[in-house]
DNA sequence: AGCACGCCGACT
DNA sequence: GTCGGCGTGCTC
């Protein structure tokens, strides 16, 4: 006789692929097995670890039912992760196992940890003394147990020598310390001396414990990093941990440098360029509460914190936190989100608020933290237009006669400036002049950029790179191609040209190849090894040289081509930010913007310092159109290998877009770029009223249209780029 | 995401 | 005659 159980217990468990839901298993007798747990299962023919789920098991007959192999032993996928990740999928229409791999980017993380057996020195007779056995005495007994690896390294001896001590007995097993590989910030250090206003600031933050959304604003300089470090100590105090957001680019060694000489530890940094072992470290860190600061990019807001008491997201504004592969997010919007579920307050700090901050300032959503001045002696920089109508440059150049002057006397006062110019490589267009050939990708819509530093022409948008042509692919001519326009590297040709003397250094993030170049050059820059320091967009983060004076901004206008809708908001951010780099400590700064419309309304504003009285503009300019943030938009891509196939999908959708009150269905419009990596593309732009379910109305819609297999859909709620 | 299944071109 | 290309579809 056979005891059958009554029934199959079953529960859902999720998985990191990008399936439609969650799958349901059998839990075998014995085993118990609750939302959050990370769980072994079979798939297919492997097996995955997936993650326990709440939610009713689906009908899946229990023929097909298959069982859970395992549960894991580690620390449960918290709750709060756990609603967070289905908000998000809900929200950006990803298939939550989709978010869960985010969460579970390490999957190495959730294998056991493979403890390395420590050994530590056993006196014993007769034991020959080489001078490698001496040395690994000499080491084991000035020090804790330590793993056969470590202790060849140490000793400076080969693995060989500790295996045989071991094997003689020389070696004894003895428990090893775990490392402790993040140290704890001290939450009680004292921290700097602050104005008025920042101790205000700071004061208000440290109240918080409950959800609450604050915007720090503050011209650069003012000290918004020194009240938020508050608010920091305060939150470990509490003995919770904290995530602070940043721009990956922002990631820099200085903030780093700031934040140990403020806690006297390292916080545990997350980005895409640590190595595998400290990722895998750093995850488990985080979900055994050991890591209380993480540092990171937009994806360290999807860790697995059992105890998340605090969300700094600083450079609110930065268009860096939207994600634009894959699961299609904004890292600062989600962090508000992850702090309502958390029950936490978030902090956005910004010289330059985004529209959507400043709005629900305005609405009284977020409550605004505003620190007016530079902190210490350091001045705002007086911005001033250069008319380009009426200081033309000369033929391929692109340096007016005014800016020339003020780098002169710049130089001349042992000053250091910074051109700026947000275009990488030498010329963005390569073009024959006998026939008229320009050089574009094969695969997206875009021109081919001369980099004469990396001796080839790339794309900047599939990597695409060719050498460099002699002659012309289609008349076959010699000596007919010429390099249009400028990037920073032809500036800097011109820059040297001009001023033979000085020390010129370009900053383009193609020319940096690691991180520690780019310290490098900072560092450089803060010795004053570099006169004139021209630089992309790179540039204009975060970084602080007091010897800067002057800011020359070669073209001022290069932001507002395109009809993009955040366009103005950008360009201005990015200038507003260019322009802060100017007279940061005693010496008082100058921004020359080159334009040629000094009258557009960012330049203007610019020119006027008024960040306000531009959002303001900006605001009602949205308005009036139903814009963002004062209406809502989703973006459609459709994509085939095929430009026919891609176009009838579209318009197929189109044609099947359900009427409704308040929302408009735009295009389809050829992608901005049509080709991309080898796709053509097409998009529609949903454009819907506040109060409009925006996600009900797409699932409804898209889920109605019968598409061609090729056919691949990417839904990007609120859009920020249109490219 | 893998992985198998399936139907069309160049090889031992 | 097979090996293998990647398009398509499925995984509780």
């Amino acid at each position: 006789m056979f005891a059958l159980p009554a029934t199959i217990r079953r529960i859902q468990v999720l998985l990191p692929l990008p399936l439609a839901g969650a799958y349901d298993y059998a839990v075998p007798e014995g085993l118990d097995v609750r939302p959050g747990q990370y769980v072994r299962v079979p798939l297919g023919n492997r097996y995955l670890i997936g993650v326990a789920w709440e939610g009713q098991p689906g009908d899946v007959p229990e023929t097909r039912l298959k069982p859970i192999e395992a549960a894991l032993d580690l620390p449960f996928l918290p709750e709060t992760s756990r609603r967070f990740i289905d908000w998000v999928a809900a929200y950006t229409l990803s298939p939550p196992g989709a978010v869960l791999k985010m969460a579970l980017s390490v999957p190495e993380a959730l294998e056991p940890v493979k403890a390395q057996p420590a050994y530590s020195w056993r006196e014993m007779e007769g034991l020959k003394a080489t001078p490698a056995r001496l040395r690994i005495k000499e080491v084991l007994q000035g020090g804790p147990p330590r793993s056969v690896g470590e202790i060849a390294k140490e000793a400076g001896v080969g693995t060989g020598a500790v295996r045989d001590l071991i094997k003689l007995g020389a070696l004894a097993e003895a428990p090893m310390m775990p490392p402790r590989l993040f140290q704890l910030p001290d939450a009680h250090r004292a921290g700097p001396v602050l104005s008025a206003d920042q101790t205000l600031a700071a004061k208000q933050l440290c109240l918080d414990q409950a959800y609450a959304v604050s915007l720090l604003d503050g011209v650069t300089g003012s000290g918004k990093t020194e009240v938020y470090f508050e608010a920091i100590a305060k939150a470990l105090q509490r003995g919770r941990q904290v995530l602070v957001l940043l721009p990956e680019i922002a990631l820099s060694a200085q903030w780093l440098e700031r934040f140990r000489a403020r806690f006297g530890a390292a916080p545990a940094v997350w980005h895409s360029e640590i190595t595998p072992a400290r990722r895998r470290d750093t995850w488990r860190a985080v979900a055994q509460g050991e890591a209380r600061v993480v540092v990171g990019a937009r994806s360290a807001l999807f860790l697995p914190y059992p105890d998340l008491g605090l969300i700094v997201v600083d450079e609110e504004h930065d268009q860096a936190f939207k994600q634009e592969e894959g699961v299609i997010y904004h890292a600062r919007d989600m962090a508000v989100v992850r702090a309502h579920l958390g029950g936490i307050p978030c902090l956005l700090a910004t010289a330059t608020p985004s529209l959507e901050t400043s709005a629900n300032v305005q609405q009284g959503r977020y409550r605004r933290l505003h620190l007016p001045e530079r902190h210490g002696a350091a001045q705002l920089p007086e911005i001033r237009r250069i008319d380009m109508r009426k200081y033309p440059p000369r033929r391929n150049a692109w340096l007016s006669e005014p800016l020339v002057q003020a780098l002169d006397a710049c130089l001349k006062a042992g000053e250091q400036s910074l051109l700026f110019l947000n275009r990488r490589g030498y010329a963005p267009l390569t073009l024959c002049r006998a026939c008229g050939f320009r050089f574009q990708c094969p695969n997206c819509t875009a021109w081919m950029v001369e980099h004469r530093a990396g001796r080839k022409l790339v794309c900047h948008h599939c990597g695409h790179s060719l050498p460099p042509p002699e002659v012309c692919p289609s008349c076959g001519e010699k000596e007919t191609l010429v390099a249009l326009g400028p990037g920073v590297e032809r500036l800097a040709e011109e820059a040297m040209a001009r001023f033979p003397q000085a020390r010129v250094e370009v900053m383009a993030s193609d020319l940096m190849e690691s991180p520690r170049a780019i310290t490098e050059l900072v560092g450089r820059m803060e010795r004053h090894e570099i006169d004139i320091l021209i630089g992309t967009q790179m540039v204009a983060k975060g970084h602080h040289f007091p010897q800067l004076t002057l800011v020359g901004v070669v073209d001022a206008d290069l932001g507002l081509e395109g009809g993009d809708l955040r366009a103005a908001e950008k360009s201005f951010q990015l200038l507003w930010q260019v322009a802060g780099r100017a007279g940061r400590a005693e010496k008082p700064g100058r921004v020359l913007l080159q334009t040629w419309q000094p009258d557009h309304p960012v330049m203007a504003a610019l020119a006027s310092g008024n960040i306000d009285c531009f959002l303001e503009a900006e605001a009602q300019e949205r308005k009036k159109a139903g814009m963002p943030p004062f209406g809502r938009l989703a973006g459609i891509i459709v994509s085939s290998p095929d430009s026919a196939v891609t176009a009838r999908a579209a318009h197929a959708l189109a044609y099947a877009a359900p009427r409704q009150a308040g929302v408009e269905v735009l295009g389809p419009a050829p992608a901005p770029l049509a080709l991309l990596r080898g796709r053509h593309r097409a998009r529609l732009l949903v454009k819907a009223a506040p109060g409009v379910k925006m996600q009900t109305y797409l699932r409804t819609w898209l889920a109605a249209v019968p598409l061609a297999k090729q056919v691949r859909l990417q839904v990007d709620i609120d859009p920020v780029s249109f490219f």
